[in-house]
DNA sequence: GACATGACGTAAT
DNA sequence: TATTACGCCATGT
């Protein structure tokens, strides 16, 4: 095993996420070195569900728009699990479980987004 | 190796 | 904002 095999590369970065922030499927398979895998991080994140897992994957959300995620689970019961955790870390989560990116986006080492006067 | 599936993303309408 | 269509690639059969 000269390295993290299959998804355990992703699971190594979602442990990266602090509490109340969120990242999108795309976030982590970008920082994994895959940027057009972000299919595979929510499948590898379905492998943990009705496991008992201390990843944070509840702060996984798919993109919805330039600015805003969201809760991308088929599952109703999943789903509804995400946004309860989501609050319980502060995350404000609308009523269509969206959230602010621009709030709650989680930005690894800051190195996201060149704002033009930071 | 081919085929089907999926907790996605972007572009077009 | 929602719907539709297509691309992407690992996993399972």
């Amino acid at each position: 095993m000269d390295g993290p095999s299959g998804w355990q590369v992703y699971y190594r970065i979602i442990r990266r996420i602090p509490r109340g922030k969120v990242a999108t499927y795309a976030q982590v398979a970008l920082l994994a070195g895959n940027p057009r895998a972000a299919r595979h991080v929510g499948f590898a994140l379905a492998a943990l569900k009705g496991s008992s897992t201390r990843l944070p994957w509840h702060r996984i959300l798919g993109r919805r728009s330039a600015k805003a995620a969201g809760i991308s689970i088929r599952d109703p019961v999943g789903a509804a699990a995400q946004r309860d955790l989501l609050e319980r870390e502060g995350v404000a989560v609308d009523e269509r479980g969206r959230v602010s990116l621009e709030r709650f986006g989680w930005r690894p080492r800051g190195a996201r987004r060149p704002s033009a006067r930071g």
